[in-house]
DNA sequence: GCTACACCGGTTTTT
DNA sequence: CCGGTGTAGC
């Protein structure tokens, strides 16, 4: 900290390099104090601004530990902390506070949140937890989830918080009667949680905001932070953004990151208002405008430009770059989505084998993860690594979630649904109507389901003090119970002295989990994965052997619970082709970029078709897509698709009509009209509106007398089976996959191919 | 109380 | 195609 004084006293030792930053990066970087807005689009060294803005600061004198980043991914977040500790060093790097959202609120909420009735030991529910919750509120209220999802029930619940609604207003609201429904599962929601100690992500950020409504927490925060800077600004919550100024309050210097044509999250709240609304609350903030792109060639941006040019209500801005010699997107019609995987597959094929591609350059995105099986199935088959982001994440299997609330149980008692859900994990002859027997007495007087299991147990628990009647319960579940409540007990006894891994490994003896799952298991495969999931988490926990035995249980439960970040455990080699979805994909950068997929109900998603504040934003993700590629970028679509078991026709997606026909190379099955208004395509032999009539059946050729799925044989190739089959005149092309041999195109007339 | 199986319906994105 | 829920039979 010294050091950085005397830095600044002598400012030739800078270390921070501006040299290579452009002008309107060095403004933002260098900008003194007061708000300060960053306009940042894709590719324009946010990141790099930032970082250095905080090396700047701290070269200026501000101490590190008065600098508060905020980020909201944990990936990012990482990012940056290395970013910054190979800019300033370790030692100054890590004194800075830089965490997501909520990681921060969980820091304050540990340190102050006593002071507003939030328990010391509070645990985090996850989304899972949460619909656990909600659906024995359901439950509870007699209502019929059919009509009255959990899954919209929690949705409604969630936002209401993300937008500051109190219970209180929420109820008196004069809303709709979902809403008022909303209402009272909301009200059986807050009680369960309460009774579990359990905050929910919401709650994390809201405690937190109470907790500035407290003049000792303010004032410690207050004069804490001289300046406090929030990344992926057009996310915020109006929660968020209400925190970012109670943190700001006390200095005035908030700088605030982001871009408005990257708002992808408002279905998790994220309000792109909140732009207008610091503008709004800070009427001499210094706006900084990147649009210097650094990551693409021009024509990449050029596509892009065009698509996010067609957003309505915005401001006109063009992402430009010296890197001018690039080649033009391409656009490529696939028949199928296997077609599509195979253009890919052997697209990466090639630049392997010529070496211009490394299998990490590749990325594949797609807005839907189901759109992954296709292309996983291509890619084994042609022997290419790759790596799926996100899909499942490890901390979502089943038994993992099982151990995890197995841990939750030993550190809390009283934690309702890890309770139930381990109660009869592996089965031990508890039934849904024991359960129903100790929840009843547990609500009758006012216990934890636990308390009610010790009791019937026979085990006199702390708080029971032999004045209650035990419930009522068989005698064979009685001794399940009992096994069950001495586990944990002494779990937790042992959780005190010994490291978490060996309490995990305690339990996994005593249950006899091992034989759990493989007889819950299909398959030995399944087995064996499973297991090796409970190994890794094993594997995990030791990670916390370093800390305290007592306070290890809670870093842990309090990492997994935040950190839903997937590329903290990597699913795959790392030298391999990312299949990520496009949200996923949003800071991530490829040299080469396959989106797949550009088709009207997968792109827009027909979810978000009917909604034009929805479809804008379809439009933003497509346009975060398109400017993750570096070098190149491959539009793809098919033109039959199978989803949901089932298999149709979309037509391309509207936002490719958007792009003039000059920027993008086409390689079209046929000349096909795309999007709603497009231009007439010259030299147009076939319309889409001719194949409609196929739909659904394929594209079927047959005076070559062959149909998808035919087994068929090639004097050189081998023998294939038809994966595809295409009109051409009165011949067709035949895609077919060959055992030996991979997958070739072949003109049904020249080929010769014999039925096998 | 457990398991196996049939059915149903939903099926985006995630800190 | 998946998972969650409901039912019947053990």
């Amino acid at each position: 900290m010294l050091a950085a004084m005397s830095d600044f006293s002598a400012p030739h030792t800078l270390s921070v390099d501006l040299d290579h930053l452009n002008q309107a990066q060095r403004a933002a970087v260098t900008h003194p104090h007061g708000p300060l807005l960053v306009i940042a689009g894709p590719g324009s060294g946010k990141t790099r601004v930032i970082t250095h803005r905080i090396g700047w600061l701290i070269e200026q004198g501000t101490p590190p530990w008065r600098i508060l980043a905020v980020t909201f991914t944990n990936r990012a977040a990482r990012e940056m902390r290395t970013r910054l500790e190979s800019l300033i060093g370790q030692e100054q790097g890590s004194d800075v506070w830089l965490g997501t959202f909520h990681r921060i609120c969980v820091r304050m909420l540990r340190a102050h949140g006593q002071e507003i009735g939030v328990p010391r030991n509070f645990v985090i529910f996850d989304s899972d937890d949460q619909m656990q919750v909600v659906r024995s509120a359901v439950k509870e209220l007699q209502l019929d989830p059919k009509q009255y999802s959990p899954r919209a029930l929690l949705s409604r619940i969630s936002r209401a918080k993300s937008e500051g609604t109190s219970q209180q207003d929420f109820l008196a609201a004069t809303g709709s009667y979902f809403d008022e429904v909303a209402g009272r599962v909301w009200e059986r929601y807050a009680v369960q949680l309460s009774e579990a100690s359990a905050l929910d992500f919401d709650d994390l950020l809201l405690k937190t905001l109470d907790l500035f409504d407290q003049e000792t927490v303010r004032q410690i925060y207050e004069e804490r932070f001289d300046h406090v800077l929030v990344d992926e600004f057009q996310d915020t919550s109006t929660v968020q953004y209400q925190l970012a100024r109670a943190w700001s309050a006390g200095s005035g210097n908030l700088t605030v990151v982001g871009d408005p044509d990257q708002s992808i999250y408002s279905w998790r709240s994220a309000d792109i208002r909140n732009l207008n609304y610091f503008v709004r609350d800070h009427r001499e903030a210094t706006e900084v405008q990147l649009n210097d792109n650094y990551r693409s060639t021009q024509q990449i941006l050029d596509v892009a430009n065009a698509v996010i040019d067609r957003a309505a209500d915005r401001i006109k801005r063009s992402l430009v770059t010296d890197n001018r010699d690039g080649a033009l997107p391409r656009l490529h019609e696939a028949y199928s989505e296997s077609d599509e995987a195979e253009y890919i597959s052997n697209h990466v094929e090639l630049g392997l084998r010529d070496g211009s591609l490394r299998p990490g350059d590749a990325a594949v995105l797609y807005r839907t993860n189901a759109q992954s099986r296709a292309i996983e199935e291509s890619l084994v088959q042609h022997g290419i690594p790759y790596r799926l982001v996100g899909a499942t994440r490890f901390y979502d299997r089943r038994e993992v979630r099982d151990l995890l609330a197995y841990l939750r149980v030993v550190r809390n008692a009283a934690d309702p649904v890890a309770f139930a859900r381990v109660v009869n994990v592996p089965t031990r002859g508890i039934g849904a109507k024991t359960l129903d027997t100790l929840t009843e007495w547990s609500d009758l007087n006012a216990r934890s389901t636990f308390q009610a299991a010790a009791a019937a147990a026979g085990i006199d628990a702390d708080a029971l003090g032999g004045y209650l009647v035990p419930p009522p319960v068989s005698r064979r579940a009685a001794a399940s119970l009992k096994e069950f409540v001495t586990l944990i007990d002494d779990a937790r006894e042992q959780s005190s002295r010994e490291p978490l891994s060996d309490v995990l490994r305690s339990i996994l003896v005593k249950t006899q989990y091992r034989e759990w799952l493989v007889r819950q298991s299909d398959t030995e495969t399944e087995a064996a994965t499973r297991w090796e999931n409970v190994q890794e988490l094993i594997t995990v926990t030791e990670n916390y052997s370093g800390i305290a035995p007592g306070a290890a249980l809670d870093a842990f439960l309090e990492d997994v619970a935040l950190v839903a970040d997937v590329d903290d455990l990597p699913d795959g080699p790392p030298d391999a082709v990312t299949l990520i979805t496009l949200h996923q994909a949003k800071g991530l950068e490829f040299p080469v970029v396959f989106m797949i997929g550009l088709e009207e109900y997968l792109l827009p998603h027909q979810l978000s078709m009917d909604d034009p504040k929805q479809l804008q934003e379809e439009r933003r993700l497509c346009y975060v897509g398109m400017t993750r590629a570096m070098r190149e970028l491959h539009l793809l679509y098919a033109f039959r698709r199978a989803y949901q078991g089932r298999s149709g026709h979309n037509p391309p997606s509207r936002f490719l009509a958007d792009i003039p026909e000059e920027l993008l190379q086409r390689h079209l099955r046929q000349q096909a009209r795309v999007g709603e208004d497009v231009r007439p395509a010259r030299n147009r032999t076939v319309r889409w509106d001719d194949f409609d009539s196929f739909d659904p059946e394929p594209v079927s050729a047959p005076s070559v007398g062959l149909k998808e799925g035919d087994e068929v044989s090639h004097e050189i190739f081998g023998d294939g089976v038809v994966i595809a089959l295409r009109a051409i005149g009165r011949d067709a092309e035949v895609t077919v996959r060959f055992a030996d041999t991979g997958v070739k195109r072949l003109l049904a007339s020249m080929a010769n191919l014999t039925r096998a």
